[in-house]
RNA sequence: GGAGAGAUGCCUGAGAGGCCGAAAGGAACAGUUUGCUAAACUGUCGUACUGGUAACGGUACCGAGGGUUCGAAUCCCUCUCUCUCCGCCA
């Protein structure tokens, strides 16, 4: 959420920012913010002034029935009943226009940094790494959906019949390299010098506001009705929700955390031609890094976090590409975004496998995660990357490393597996 | 799931209609002092909105939401959560 006295301070940034985004109406919605601001303060003078009074007419009636002034008493009580009639209208008036005026402001989305570049789609993403070498694989190279049948190592038919679409069974050498996987991430993490947390993955509606799922992604997040909780999407909301109402110590921070959690995403009505295999899932297992920041130092970490994803990429030998996301493919909460993407040797495509992003302050302040620093608290920054999704990681790994003789384990991996190839 | 108890500031904890934004202690921070990994003393020490250049004010918040009252942390109702005991159980 942005904050009100920024939009008024840098009004027509403000409007320019929505602009790259593509956010329809930005000049309507930045006045619209700025009127009920005005009128929701107005309210609240005459509302404070109102109490104030009858604050002061009580203490007096206190003091004259004590002296036994009972008349005086009931006179300034008398008074007291119009008072009440009109605090009650004003603060219902003030309820209204704050409710109208969140209302607005939730629909306004992030502001982008300036490196951000112009454009709506995909397309005009910027590619500003590449790294590794393209496979060349052989003619008849199989895509990773036929070489998890021909090994048996990830079983769509059967996650069908327990479960539906999207939801795979993971078997024996497919099973010991997602938790291979799994393993490695967090270790990086902590020698990179995160905190592990294991964190609920069902969360409360509270939560799903703090981070931004709520209230329009909804549709997106599997809802155990019965209990009003939500199946997490990411480990971002769980990890992050744990700094909601927070005020940090200056020395506290970084802030930096890491945790392993299984994803759910309903995925409604994006399934298609591109999404076979492991590319797109209803649940699947990632590493997820959050760091709580102060605002001069939110960019550096940025970097270091994509160079840490980076890391991970070239340890598990996988030519990868970075891009910086532009204003109208970026998420609706990040200010700044780097997707990292692996080249899938037999489908001849890039995947997505991360995306590390700042959001500034606008989780913080719905979050209300703050820092105080000599007296005053202001609100910190948030980031969050994954560190890293395994489905799309685990389809490059096979199809980049299928030989005659079986699939070849990164070295890295290795001692994690336990074996070398899967043949 | 059943029964009981409770929810107060960073923590412990008092407060039982007006003198309470809230005692006291601890922690933390600042200063003074003592020749030293510390003690003593003094002071500061919640959040948000809001008025004011500022000094300094106003309002709200004692789990959440309602109600009673001129006036509520305190009384009433609803909800949520926590703890203890019982039941069930990885």
């Amino acid at each position: 959420m942005l904050q009100i006295q920024q939009i008024k301070e840098n009004k027509e940034a403000t409007i320019a920012g929505l602009k790259k985004k593509h956010f329809k109406n930005a000049e309507e919605a930045v006045e619209q913010i700025i009127a009920l601001d005005d009128k929701r303060r107005e309210t609240q003078n005459e509302l404070d002034s109102t109490l104030a009074k009858s604050n002061a007419l009580a203490k007096e009636i206190g003091g004259l029935m004590k002296a036994g002034k009972k008349e005086e008493a009931e006179a300034a009580k008398a008074e007291t009943s119009t008072l009440k009639t009109r605090s009650k209208e004003l603060d219902e008036t003030l309820k209204s226009i704050e409710s109208e005026l969140y209302e607005v402001l939730v629909t306004l989305p992030n502001l982008p940094h300036s490196s951000v570049p112009e454009g709506k789609t995909p397309e005009e993403n910027e590619v500003i790494l590449e790294n590794g070498t393209i496979p060349t694989l052989a003619e008849d190279a199989l895509a990773h959906w036929d070489l998890i049948k021909k090994y048996d190592i990830i079983d769509f038919e059967l996650g069908n019949k327990i479960t539906g679409a999207g939801f795979p069974v993971y078997k024996g050498k497919g099973a010991r390299i997602q938790r291979a996987l799994i393993n490695f991430f967090l270790d990086e993490a902590i020698a990179a010098g995160y905190a592990e947390v294991q964190p609920p993955i069902l969360i409360n509606k509270d939560s799903g506001f703090g981070t931004g799922q709520l209230p329009d992604k909804d549709g997106q997040m599997y809802h155990a009705t019965v209990d009003d909780l939500y199946l997490i999407p990411t480990a971002e909301v769980p990890i992050t929700n744990l700094y909601r109402d927070v005020i940090l110590q200056e020395a506290e921070l970084p802030v930096k955390n890491a945790g392993y959690t299984p994803c759910f995403r309903r995925e409604a009505g994006s399934w298609g031609a591109h999404v076979r295999g492991l590319n797109r899932l209803h649940q699947f297992d990632k590493v997820e890094i959050v760091r709580i920041e102060k605002p001069e130092n939110s960019y550096a970490a940025l970097e270091e976090m994509s160079l840490h994803v980076q890391g991970l990429l070239q340890k598990l030998e996988l030519p990868y590409r970075v891009l910086r996301l532009c204003g109208g493919d970026m998420s609706f909460t990040s200010a700044l975004t780097y997707d990292m993407e692996v080249f899938s040797g037999a489908q001849k495509r890039w995947l997505e496998v991360s995306s590390v992003s700042n959001f500034e302050t606008y989780q913080a302040n719905r979050l209300k995660l703050r820092m105080k620093t000599e007296g005053k608290s202001q609100l910190l920054h948030t980031l969050n990357g994954s560190a890293l999704a395994l489905p799309r990681i685990l389809a490059a790994i096979l199809e980049n490393n299928q030989t005659p003789e079986g699939i070849r384990i990164p070295k890295a991996l290795v001692p994690y597996c336990g074996f070398d190839i899967i043949a």
